[in-house]
DNA sequence: ACCTCCTGTTCCGCTCAACGAATCATCATT
DNA sequence: AATGATGATTCGTTGAGCGGAACAGGAGGT
């Protein structure tokens, strides 16, 4: 569907960094045609998916702030994953967050900050690569084979940190490891001095549906912390699948 | 632009208390032939706007989610408002919230609960009627005449409770006193026992951008303390309003 | 005041993307 | 085995969407 897959392609040029683009940025970032950008921006502000500023920017509209809390209560794991993610936040008062698979990113569908003046930040609804975070990697790593060598292959496994994992092969080994130790480590991969640690919860039917992580500064999330908060997020992650497969 | 209205009048389908539907509702309720309803849904799932779940059923996707969480950020009121909304939260320790025009409905895109077992529940992404809640009200007060106007006429006016204002002429009083006296008061009129109070904000050249409530059970928001916490919000919407002024 | 450049807006004839009636497939239920 | 309900597919048709080209308007320079 060619409109549609041209819509996603306006929209999804809108990130946290820059949230309003002019018509001459989204012409150039899509490589689409001037008029053709112009008409699709109007339908989407007459549709209330974009709101024209004053200043001729286009900015995400109120309409689609309504589809996300609506996509957002219509998934359960979030309901089902509440009270142990509110017990690991006040046992570890660090910052903890639930990760799903969206498209070739991870997104956050719940997350609590740690009550501390220097903590790691986590919103709902926001993005995070696959590949150099904790929740990400948890998440690879317990994928069926075949979905996983697909993504493995498809990820543009950009650097962002000394640490990031950028070679298909290391992620491999990476991921193998993972597997055999039931958790996911960040070591400052995604962001300077931030520490993860992460663990995947499974459905019904043994597939794996999300990842649970505690993520901190790196001087209050030692290696040897890091190892007492694996156990805790493990833990939480077996109760929260547990209660999936009772959940039908 | 047809197909987008047409994508558009199905993820308008989905809401809070209908989080997931089948093909075949979606046919009913949208009116149009189930091929182009069939193709439309499986383009959608294509680009993450709906996931497609393992009885059939669509629900909002989590591509959604994500473009939600962008257009959040990309509101400055909402982020010029919070130490306010915060202090009266901390205050009066009822429900607090920040809401904006959508359509024709009201949009929240800043919620604090209160902290009470007994409380009015309210989350960012909400929506919730004009004619039936003071945020709603106190909006549709300080629009500008020919704005407010062309929105009174084309408002349902749909019956909430027994106090709700469903007759245009007695919705057009209740917003000239609101005008007179700088705030808007919801009587039950939404929700059983619940009351709000809430007052306009405006951004520069004076138009009106959002308003913000309080709101409780009616026990505890007896008329005495609705009157108090009248001079609270007025208070922190026009503090709000001179920071939005100095914004620029 | 005039020109230049840049961005956003509009026009209009062409074409293929989207359409939808009809049909088929699948799976409970009787 | 027959029935009914729902989802999936086919395919000839057509107007919705396309985009090159031209236009408008404002900012900045000369």
């Amino acid at each position: 569907m060619k409109l549609l897959k041209r819509i996603v392609s306006i929209l999804d040029r809108f990130s946290n960094h820059r949230t309003s683009l002019s018509l001459g940025e989204l012409v150039q970032e899509t490589g689409l045609p001037k008029p053709t950008v112009y008409r699709l921006c109007e339908a989407l502000v007459e549709e209330g998916m974009l709101i024209k500023r004053d200043d001729g920017r286009y900015v995400l509209g109120t309409k689609l702030l309504g589809y996300g809390a609506i996509a957002l209560t219509s998934n359960e794991i979030r309901r089902i994953a509440a009270p142990e993610i509110q017990e690991l936040h006040a046992i570890t008062r660090e910052t903890v967050h639930l990760g799903i698979l969206s498209d070739k990113e991870i997104i956050s569908i719940e997350a609590l900050e740690s009550p501390h003046g220097l903590r790691a930040t986590r919103w709902v609804g926001q993005r995070a690569p696959l590949h150099s975070t904790a929740v990400g990697k948890a998440l690879l790593a317990f994928l069926p084979h075949s979905e996983r060598e697909r993504l493995i292959e498809e990820l543009k496994l950009r650097r962002y940190t000394e640490n990031t994992i950028t070679s298909r092969e290391k992620l491999r080994k990476e991921l193998d490891e993972i597997r055999s130790r039931g958790y996911a480590i960040d070591n400052m991969e995604n962001e300077e001095e931030v520490r993860c640690v992460a663990a995947p919860i499974f459905g019904l039917n043994g597939r794996i549906v999300a990842s649970i992580s505690i993520s901190g500064p790196a001087f209050r999330l030692t290696s040897q912390r890091l190892q007492e908060y694996a156990s805790l997020v493990m833990d939480a992650a077996k109760k929260i699948s547990r209660k999936m497969q009772m959940s039908i």
